[in-house]
DNA sequence: ATGATATATCCGCTTATCCGAATACATAAG
DNA sequence: CTTATGTATTCGGATAAGCGGATATATCAT
């Protein structure tokens, strides 16, 4: 892949890398990936208050990482880009062997 | 892979995501995967003033994102983690589907 | 239409993040 | 030791993000 232009990047930082920058918009993500859910059932699992969990879930919505769909008059929620928790699992690993050299430096 | 706790997430937010969720770290991490560079010329080739060259690339290096050698008087920086870059590219791709599913459904 | 439930939005506030300019620090040369 | 060059840090101020509580909107059942 070529080296992006400049315009590309903001897109990049608007569309993806701001919405997984907020901790509780990542653990919504793996909460959704492992089973879907409403927002008060996932207010409640996550123990947020439900306007937190829905403003998230709209900044999710907006840039296609999560899927809504009425249900009556519910609203269930799934993940919509399972490439974003694939991402999340390798920078989990780059953590994990970062954090285990610097330990090994401290030493 | 499992289910990340929480505070592994407080972690991975903080050491990885936020990292990137600045668009001139983006554009630094793009910068110097095409090919290292001390901090004055990348500073000259983004167009951005020293200092805030500095801070950004003292975020990615706290993260092992990039890494530090210093030549004399001068330090070569260069990227610490190709997994960054994939990432990265990922997320380009991915962004590039929701657009253009964006446009279909705008018609 | 009314009430009940689920979701989204508005408000004021607090906190975090980023910035440029100035300055301090580090290294090497004369 | 002084100078020159390259890098890092500090400072105050501006901007953006996130929050809880209250409220508005939407859907369905009675």
């Amino acid at each position: 892949m070529s080296v992006p232009q400049l315009e590309e990047l903001q897109l990049l930082h608007q569309n993806i890398c701001q919405a997984v920058g907020d901790p509780k918009r990542i653990q919504i993500l793996y909460a959704l990936h492992e089973h879907p859910s409403n927002v008060t059932a996932l207010a409640q699992a996550l123990s947020m208050p439900q306007p937190t969990t829905s403003r998230h879930l709209a900044i999710l919505r907006e840039r296609g990482l999560v899927i809504a769909e009425r249900n009556g008059t519910s609203i269930m929620y799934r993940i919509g880009e399972t490439r974003i928790i694939e991402i999340l699992d390798v920078m989990r690993e780059m953590m994990r062997d970062w954090i285990g050299k610097q330990v090994i430096i401290m030493e």
